[in-house]
DNA sequence: ACCTTTACGTCAGTCATGTTGACATATATT
DNA sequence: AATATATGTCAACATGACTGACGTAAAGGT
């Protein structure tokens, strides 16, 4: 850690690499979770109300508890957020019927509506990149950021990409 | 929005390969960012603190606006969490000799070890990453990002990259 | 048929981090 | 001298996270 540049360190520039790799990162995310601000604010809905129907939309009939696990979040810190969706019309939850303890979420056509349109300035931008940066790169940026993601997620995501 | 694939897109731009670009996007940012909380805890700091101790190490005797630049939030908001870092003599303000309104940031020695071993899971994980994809996909990763980036910061993200 | 566990919800309090708006001070620029 | 800029500060508030405790219904094991 404390180790000074001694002499033509060929690490030092590896470290340099992955900062820029991390910079890199922080910098995408902001710009790109700011894209739907404007239709968020629309609605008086936040980044939090986008995860959920984002989520939802793409999992229909998804648990609560899978929700959770993949907000990484509490139940509390997600009741008040999804109470507000469904209170407001946006998400229906039905109770599962292998296991009826289960509140199965939905999005309503509204929620449809709105998912699509937090969808879009970001889909525009993904668009974007990529048509830019072409197809081959796209591969690495798939290949990087599912590298990035922690042992335990990557192997569902895999799976839950495989099944479109 | 409900235009359905219209004519011949490549098959990197449709609309499922793009969402997954979203998602995979939410889900490295999601548990690289992850990373350092235990580190932050033992410092009763948050990540907040994380990316202002990042960005001065990154750029010492930068201002404040320039930090605020980088960050997008108000001043306000940075205000305290800069002032406990101050406070706890983490970080110095130094008044500039050019322009003696400006207040520089620099790391003390103490912040410059904070810094280090905030870096270092991160840098591992994305050192991880990067091995197991590989120096191509690397390319790509960056190169896509790079897109990600709004154009009103990207010039300067370049420009502060080449300065390495 | 019990007993325990699970899935989910809720109440209550707290914290971290963001926001707006108004105003203050020192210094630079015109 | 007047204005603009860089920064700081006070105050009020919103959002989204947390912990801890407790409740209910349904599933699953004995």
């Amino acid at each position: 850690m404390t180790d000074v540049k001694v002499g033509p360190n060929p690490l030092f520039l590896r470290d340099e690499e992955l900062i820029q790799g991390i910079e890199l990162l922080f910098y995408a995310y902001r710009d790109f979770t700011g894209d739907p601000d404007a239709v968020l604010a629309e609605y008086g809905f936040g980044r939090a109300h986008h995860r959920v129907v984002h989520f939802v939309s793409r999992n229909p009939g998804m648990s609560v508890a899978e929700l959770l696990e993949i907000l990484r979040i509490t139940k509390q810190s997600l009741s008040r957020v999804l109470g507000q969706l469904v209170e407001r019309g946006f998400i229906v939850q039905k109770k599962g019927t292998r296991d009826r303890r289960q509140r199965l979420l939905y999005l309503t056509e509204t929620g449809t509506d709105l998912a699509a349109s937090l969808a879009e300035p970001q889909k525009r931008r993904v668009a974007r990149a990529y048509r830019e940066a072409g197809a081959e790169a796209v591969e690495g940026y798939r290949k990087v950021l599912m590298g990035l993601i922690g042992d335990g997620s990557r192997e569902a995501i895999v799976r839950s990409f495989r099944r479109r």
